[in-house]
DNA sequence: AGAAACATGTAATCGGTTACATGATTAT
DNA sequence: ATAATCATGTAACCGATTACATGTTTCT
């Protein structure tokens, strides 16, 4: 999904300014799984006015830029719909954290110990955000989607609680081992 | 994680071709949380090899270019174990489903089923890829990244199924109440 | 006093993808 | 026959991020 077809969907709910587009992906449910800087979304929604798919109306505003409240064209709703019936890629999840336990037996003890612990309290204070922008008012979208990050969050958190011990056990055996060290097995 | 890092875990753990790295990287455990292109994977080995952190042997083919199997120096075991100590970039999890189905009412209700069942069946087949890959010869860091892949796509999995109708529900109001149209609320 | 929120925009940079180039062997 | 696998590499392109530029108001 490309920064345009982002910004006109949020537009189709309702109009918005650039900056307000930001924060909805950075504190909206969407926020786990969609992503845009300012340096995306200004051009687009420029682009976007150029070709009629969304049109602006300037606010005045004393001590900051005009504020510039964007709506969606009936084009832009037309070719929103039709990115909605298109084929819809792939998700992509990318995981540092785990590119590194996959090199569980490289890593010492303590920093084992550190992601691990890291990760989990990330997992928790996620959680309670999410269930914390969670009102019960939200729509039947928004709200599926909140409840598939709290979902996912959850699973995550409880493998991870439920299965650290398959990587710590081992850090024990290599201690154990004394310093015999060298290239492990595939 | 950069390519020239992701390389280099996965060359110490065994020395590798490129194109074996590409091979690892769409089959195994990590195939789900980590990605590089051919065109990205060649030049990083190759300034690496520059740079020191990396050798290379050439095995003479015939019919195919000659195989460059690599292998990681004692400088590159270095910068990979600095990797592994510094700081973890945060998850991105980008979701064109998820996009989607935060605008379920504007979706028709074929559309809908459509979109879910071609989910649910993805799910099913990466499941069943993963729990086929998963001998249970792994090492610890491989067998806990392919465990967690399962975690999450069976939460998900779970989620869709139970809370599908959260969504279908909606959409049979929409149809009830004929063609009364015009935009929802946020 | 200082940080965060509000508000828009541009320019440089960059990592990475896609497509192209080449071509034999093996499996369906 | 045709597709897939094996095998490396380059070049064009592209979307997006980061940093820069500017400046007030409000919260801590």
């Amino acid at each position: 999904m490309d920064v345009r077809t982002i910004c006109l969907g949020l537009l189709s709910v309702a109009e918005r300014s650039g900056y307000e587009i930001k924060k909805l992906l950075e504190e909206g449910p969407l926020g786990n799984f969609v992503d845009a800087s300012f340096g995306s979304i200004y051009p687009a929604l420029t682009r976007m006015t150029e070709d009629g798919l969304v049109e602006f109306r300037t606010e005045e505003q004393e001590g900051r830029p005009d504020k510039k409240t964007y709506s969606i064209t009936p084009r832009g709703r037309a070719v929103f719909r039709e990115a909605l019936e298109g084929p819809i890629a792939p998700d992509r999840h990318r995981s540092d954290f785990l590119f590194v336990l996959m090199f569980a037996d490289q890593l010492s003890p303590e920093r084992m110990t550190e992601v691990i612990d890291e990760r989990l309290a990330f997992y928790e204070e996620k959680l309670r955000e999410i269930r914390a922008e969670l009102g019960d008012g939200a729509s039947p979208g928004p709200q599926f989607v909140a409840g598939h990050a709290i979902a996912i969050f959850e699973a995550a958190k409880s493998y991870l609680e439920e299965h650290r011990h398959t990587l710590e056990e081992q850090q024990n055996q290599r201690s154990a081992s004394g310093m015999m060290a060298a290239a492990p097995a595939d």
